[in-house]
RNA sequence: GCCCCCAUCGUCUAGUGGACUAGGACGCAGCCCUUUCAAGGCUACGACCGGGGUUCGAAUCCCCGUGGGGGCACCA
């Protein structure tokens, strides 16, 4: 894999340059000096390579891409960057446009529920970043809350992505070379950084019980405080005395050393610099009295010694981000890539998703649970193309399968505000990638809804239905009702159905007579030698084709809607349809 | 209550000071195609939260409101 970098010579510098590893495409010594005005952003190297392959290197010509593409590139993954005038330097954000080293990447949820919509965009999210620069995504389980683990969730996380097709490259089950990737195997880990927190002074064991805390909490509320927290008691305590009491196991948390005064500034890549003062933060816990460390530490911690660049997580830990950063301060480390992509809100808008949103949703045929779309007959395609675009923003063209994402895909069009779930969206992308599968790959998703729904499916047939009913499909189970005739050896149409618009029971049998005989004279069923005479049936008859086809197809398929009527009957045989045909005729004059 | 984030059609969004008569997609409505249902094609409807600035010029930059969302645990 190639890996490419650009960079600023500089503050105030006039000269960007290029390099990479794979210096086959690069001229002379690997570098390549920019014409001063312009950068180029690479959405993937694969994109990059192939502009460097089209386009001579001469200044001119990158500058007639430059303003060609301005519209097209998004779709084409790149685009040039004019400086104005004035701006002689690159500030941050669009160096990091440059910046496509192999990224690593990481979703990090709690086996403690199940794997829904928001874990998956940042699945999703992490993975598309990590595949178009070549890096790794990485699946790590924050398993330190014991109370709330819930035994098999793992499964399911690993089973969803694996679904969604995100498979991760290290994970507990995929094993790596960071491991391990449950945080309760990490507990030494964390205790050794704990501990180099409270050497460099930026943390301190509290041994405040519960009982005090609460009693705290409960004075500054009736105080009326602003911002109701710890009030510092072991923060004074003399760290020898403090160490003693250690050593003497009395109970004890560890909490960061939180400045009283001051800023902090936290740079998340979507929406800038976010300032907190830091009195409005706490002496949070980092580590428990049962030893296991909380979020705050044991993420941080995994994040640096998993060697990731790009944290993309839930902007619901925007709050805590300031501290986040400040952790990382403290050790010293390089921060990550913040990212953090907007939440999803129920589809009213109003609110995040709650339980009884999920139960209505499901009751409507849609979940927000990866697992439970799969049964619901959607596909990994089209949910992928959902998620995606909850928070990425695309002009045009927003239909895409993974490999068009990953070539697309760029963390500068990520979107801070909240979006809400519309489920009538998701709807539409099944459809529309079910319409792009081959008729063999769709005929096998198809099948085991058919099975399930007990109809004895053949391969051959299926495979002659499948191109009718693609179409008609939003979800894979459509097929049940599209197809499920298709696989019945009678049909059992409801009389009334049969009587054309117009007519009455005595007419209507007489047409079934009458398309009986000329089928039966035919050769044999298919559409091209069936539907010529029957339209000159329907012609001479002074009938509509509604009226005739109409009959037609609830003997034949038993349904009012149906797939193509003659291509339906040549699939069904001419001996089945006339068998059919027969039934519905005695079943008219029965009336 | 306090802190943080956000603000363009009903929804997802494009938009980075003039190419904006604000573009696309979903949905909705109509028309075409059509034996049903779809799919497809075309057309319509439809938005810059409000008020102040800055500027020759603001959807875009700043401030103040308002509205929405998130967070205030030995949960993540």
């Amino acid at each position: 894999m190639s890996a490419y970098r650009a960079k600023s010579a500089g503050r105030g510098g006039d000269e960007y340059r290029l390099w990479g590893s794979d210096a086959d495409f690069l001229p002379g010594d690997g570098q390549y000096q920019h014409e001063p005005k312009y950068c180029a952003r690479f959405g993937s190297a694969s994109a990059f390579h192939q502009l460097w392959r089209q386009r001579p290197h001469s200044p001119d010509a990158w500058h007639r891409v430059g303003r060609k593409c301005r519209h097209a590139a998004q779709t084409a993954g790149i685009l040039r960057i004019r400086l104005p005038d004035n701006q002689t330097s690159l500030n941050d954000r669009e160096i990091s446009f440059l910046d496509i080293r192999p990224a690593r990447t990481r979703l990090a949820p709690s086996p403690t529920g199940r794997f829904h919509l928001a874990n998956a965009r940042n699945a999703l999210y992490s993975y598309l970043v990590a595949r178009q620069t070549g890096g790794q995504f990485i699946l790590r389980v924050e398993d330190t809350d014991q109370r709330r683990f819930v035994p098999g969730a793992e499964e399911v996380i690993v089973l969803s992505l694996e679904w969604l097709g995100l498979t991760p490259n290290e994970s507990p089950f995929h094993g790596g070379q960071h491991g391990p990737y449950r945080q309760t195997e990490r507990r030494e880990i964390y205790q050794h950084y704990a501990k180099i927190l409270i050497e460099k002074d930026s943390a301190y064991p509290c041994f405040c019980t519960p009982e005090r805390l609460d009693q705290m909490r409960k004075e500054q509320e009736a105080r009326k405080v602003d911002r109701v927290r710890y009030d510092g008691l072991c923060r004074r305590l003399d760290p020898e005395n403090a160490a003693r009491r250690v050593a003497s196991g009395e109970k004890y948390v560890i909490r960061f050393k939180m400045p009283y005064e001051g800023t902090t500034t936290a740079h998340d890549h979507i929406r800038g610099n976010i300032v907190t003062e830091n009195r409005y933060l706490d002496d949070y816990i980092l580590m428990r009295s049962d030893g296991l460390p909380t979020y705050h530490l044991s993420a941080m911690v995994d994040d640096h010694e998993m060697k990731i660049t790009h944290v993309l997580r839930s902007a619901e830990w925007l709050p805590t981000f300031p501290l986040h950063v400040q952790i990382i301060r403290a050790f010293g480390w390089d921060e990550p890539i913040w990212i953090h992509p907007s939440i999803l809100l129920k589809p009213s808008g109003k609110g995040k998703m709650s339980k009884r949103d999920t139960a209505a949703a499901m009751k409507d045929g849609h979940s927000i649970f990866v697992d439970d779309l799969d049964g619901l007959g959607y596909t990994p395609e089209g949910v992928l193309n959902w998620i995606a675009l909850m928070g990425w923003g695309v002009a045009e063209d927003d239909v895409m399968t993974l490999d068009e994402m990953i070539e697309r895909f760029s963390i500068d069009n990520l979107t801070p505000s909240p979006a809400a779930i519309n489920f009538q969206k998701l709807d539409h992308f099944n459809g529309t990638h079910i319409r792009l599968l081959t008729t063999e790959e769709l005929a096998r998703r198809v099948k085991p809804f058919l099975t399930n729904a007990g109809f004895d499916v053949d391969d051959d047939t299926l495979l002659k239905v499948t191109p009718l009913i693609r179409e008609r499909l939003v979800t894979l189970d459509d097929s049940i009702p599209f197809a499920g005739f298709f696989f019945k050896g009678t049909v059992e149409p409801n009389p009334e159905d049969l009587i054309a618009k117009g007519l009455d029971a005595r007419q209507s049998a007489e047409i079934a007579r009458k398309a009986y005989d000329i089928l039966a004279s035919l050769p044999d069923m298919s559409h091209q030698t069936a539907e010529p005479p029957m339209r000159e049936f329907v012609e001479t008859s002074g009938l509509s084709a509604n009226q005739v086809f109409g009959i037609l197809r609830v003997a034949v398929t038993g349904q009012k809607v149906s797939p193509p009527l003659f291509e339906s009957m040549e699939v069904i045989g001419k001996e089945n349809v006339l068998e059919r045909l027969q039934k519905a005729r005695t079943l008219l004059e029965s009336l």
